[in-house]
DNA sequence: TTGAAGTAGATTTTT
DNA sequence: TCTACTTCAA
């Protein structure tokens, strides 16, 4: 054993080390938030197999994300000698990826299945549409694509779907042509791994219970966000001789719109024979006021589990509350704080931005950018989501599998091979005569002989890559081969921005040899799922010196020694889709305790009066959560003051204390906002905003006589005022 | 094949 | 009001 039990146990306090040491079957874990959950999970697993309980091969352990699954392995490896690579420990969608890898077959699945994301089962289902003539107007694909995936998240094929009204037949039909076309193409999406998995059991019994007996212990991280289909592969996985270990927080349960079902962990207790949930309440992370404020808040909500945080910690500072007259006064306000926080030391990377929504991120990031502190917006595209990247991807993809005829609309003409949408219309028909996919049939179609030597290099290409993986190359080099004959590099070299693209296509390169190092084998196969199931971080680059910015989604799982929420009123927090139901009220109140317990020390809640809304000024009451939280926590920055008691005439006090001020923004370079500026073409006009450092950024200007432009800094003729 | 022009849709999104 | 996407003309 690595390591001695005494030290194992060492510094849990009794609640983690009962749940740590639990011995009476399945238990149910209420983990708080700051309570030092994962470590409670993976000592647990250490613990396990310290005791001689559980061998390494007989733990399986599941979470919702790669970053936490990762987490896990690393303290684990921490901890002590175990095998750790050779650990079940995963996400959901990457276990059942790996079951149905290890038994393709028996799955009803070819062996070179590939895993397609949101994005590009969009796709899939706008071509479904497209092959039964369905009209856009009659029905929206995004509306289908909630269909297909709320009814796979339930476990329910399209022979099963719900169709309560008329209308939602066609929504059936297209997600029964759908399964169809998946299972031509060879595509598993994510709700697919894992109703495929739950199937692969439910008609293998041998299988099963082969599983079942291997896995004695069963780990469950965030179990509040399990949704039906993964309740019932738990289940599923559960033998009689296991037991399970779920860990989670009916108060942080904020993914109910992906079909989460807090639901579950009362099933749980039913299913599993818990008499007593144990409960994770000390909390390491915020100071007292903050977990106050955090109880008070929750403590509006029904039918919780019920649990309540305390530390022994200090209580700190009272939350600060500011109400702004307009958003962007909101946001001057907390960029001006920001910088104060900065000036007495403070580290911007310890500080984060919350929000509701991503609209949001638009108004703060004006007034951070205009007092010049740099920052950054989590959300954005991720490096395997990069059009380039998925276009590389796509030619390997193709050269694994013919039949991936996503892949062939993909790249066929990308880079431009004169291949358009009129002989795009003649392949699919031929295919279709030859039930055959648009791959195969276009070495037979006249169009080869016609359309010329682009297609036939295509061709060429294709089945030289096919070669090159068929003999074993290693990954990086076929990966290299498809930059070569594709002409991606060439294309973006002739674009004039093509080269950050240029830049990612070479980093594919770099990732390719990065996996094949971690891994091991360079296997196509295995980098493609890589590549869709672990979409690549998008966080921010550690050592930047940055404040963070990013939804309350985003932030859960994350700690910050500042945090601030803004745009707290009702409507936009809560959301007003939300406010009609309980349900919904409860899940955005849910999503505010997740915002609030994300503060180590400072808590800054910030609302507006007014708001720019879809171009329109919205008047919002104060959040209904900003008065659950008592008064006696919170310091109100700015005392409401009528506007008649005012000294300055018609101005609020608030724009007062927090002018954009050119003075503030004109270190932004030499266009600041709010700089006049003239164009040769446009005319005068106002910078409200600016991207990019000196000559490389663009800049919003609003030109009294033609609007609303961006202009790139390089190109346009802007002289200042 | 590109650009302009028009239009729907605008919460959150671990995989 | 903005943007992302489709449609239409050249």
């Amino acid at each position: 054993m690595a390591i001695p039990m005494e030290n194992l146990l060492e510094g849990l306090n009794p609640q983690q080390r009962e749940a740590v040491t639990w011995n009476q079957g399945s238990a149910l874990i209420l983990a708080g938030a700051g309570s030092g959950k994962t470590r409670v999970l993976t000592t647990r697993m250490a613990w396990l197999m310290a005791t001689g309980k559980n061998r390494p091969e007989e733990l399986l352990a599941v979470t919702f994300t790669n970053k936490a699954a990762r987490e896990m392995m690393t303290r684990l490896s921490s901890m002590g000698g175990w095998p750790v690579r050779s650990l079940w420990v995963g996400t959901f969608h990457g276990l059942c990826h790996r079951f149905l890898r290890l038994h393709a077959l028996d799955a009803g699945l070819t062996p070179q299945f590939q895993i397609i994301d949101g994005q590009e089962q969009l796709a899939a289902l706008k071509r479904v549409m497209k092959a039964l003539n369905f009209d856009e107007e009659r029905v929206n694909p995004r509306q289908l694509q909630n269909f297909v995936n709320g009814h796979k998240e339930q476990g329910l094929r399209a022979e099963n779907a719900v169709v309560s009204h008329s209308a939602q037949r066609p929504l059936q039909e297209a997600y029964l042509a759908y399964e169809a076309q998946c299972q031509r193409e060879g595509t598993v999406d994510f709700a697919e791994l894992l109703l495929r998995c739950v199937e692969l059991w439910q008609h293998h019994p041998v299988l099963r219970e082969h599983y079942q007996a291997r896995f004695k212990t069963l780990l469950v991280d965030e179990f509040q966000d399990t949704n039906p289909l993964q309740y019932r592969w738990l289940r599923l996985l559960c033998g009689p001789a296991s037991t399970v270990f779920a860990v989670g927080d009916d108060d942080q349960s904020i993914y109910s719109f992906r079909g989460a079902e807090i639901e579950n962990m009362r099933h749980f207790e039913r299913d599993y024979g818990v008499t007593r949930v144990l409960r994770l309440e000390q909390n390491y992370r915020s100071l007292g006021t903050i977990l106050e404020a955090a109880n008070a808040l929750i403590q509006h909500n029904a039918g919780r589990f019920g649990k309540t945080l305390w530390t022994e910690g200090a209580r700190g500072e009272l939350i600060r509350v500011y109400e702004g007259e307009t958003d962007g006064d909101e946001a001057r306000f907390i960029a001006h704080t920001v910088t104060e926080l900065r000036d007495q030391g403070g580290r911007l990377s310890d500080m984060v931005l919350l929000y509701r929504s991503n609209a949001q991120s638009r108004a703060l990031e004006q007034a951070l950018f205009s007092l010049n502190l740099p920052y950054r917006v989590h959300g954005g595209l991720r490096f395997f989501e990069r059009q380039e990247i998925r276009h590389a991807l796509a030619y390997l993809r193709l050269a694994v599998s013919a039949e991936d005829d996503a892949a062939f609309l993909r790249v066929i003409n990308f880079p431009p091979r004169g291949i358009g949408a009129r002989s795009l219309e003649n392949l699919q028909i031929e295919a279709q005569t030859l039930r055959s996919s648009l791959f195969q049939a276009t070495r037979v179609s006249s169009l080869a002989g016609k359309a010329g030597q682009g297609v036939q290099r295509f061709l060429q290409g294709i089945d030289q890559l096919a070669e090159l993986i068929h003999q074993g190359q290693d990954l990086p080099r076929v990966i290299q081969a498809v930059l070569e004959f594709s002409g991606l590099l060439e294309h973006y070299r002739q674009d004039k921005e093509g080269a950050d693209r240029i830049a990612n296509l070479e980093e594919l390169v770099a990732a390719a040899v990065a996996f094949t190092q971690e891994e091991g084998s360079g296997d196509v196969l295995s980098f493609l799922a890589h590549a869709t199931l672990e979409t690549g971080e998008h966080g921010a680059a550690p050592g930047s010196e940055a404040i963070q910015m990013m939804t309350v989604h985003a932030a859960k799982g994350l700690e910050f020694e500042v945090v601030f929420v803004a745009g707290l009123e009702d409507g936009l927090f809560p959301h007003e889709n939300a406010l009609q139901e309980t349900r919904g009220l409860e899940e955005e109140r849910r999503l505010a305790y997740v915002a609030l317990t994300r503060a180590r020390r400072q808590l800054y809640l910030t609302h507006a009066q007014s708001r720019v809304l879809h171009g329109q000024v919205r008047y919002g009451v104060r959040s209904r959560f900003l008065e659950e939280i008592p008064e006696s926590l919170c310091h109100i920055l700015n005392p409401r003051v009528k506007r008649s008691e005012l000294s300055f005439g018609t101005r609020a006090p608030t724009s007062v204390r927090f002018p954009a001020s050119p003075t503030e923004s004109a270190k932004a370079g030499r266009f600041h906002i709010g700089q006049r500026v003239r164009h040769d073409k446009f005319g005068e006009g106002v910078v409200l905003a600016r991207e990019g450092q000196g000559n490389e950024g663009r800049v919003q200007v609003n030109f009294r006589d033609v609007g609303m432009k961006w202009l790139a800094l390089a190109f346009a003729r802007l002289t200042s005022l």
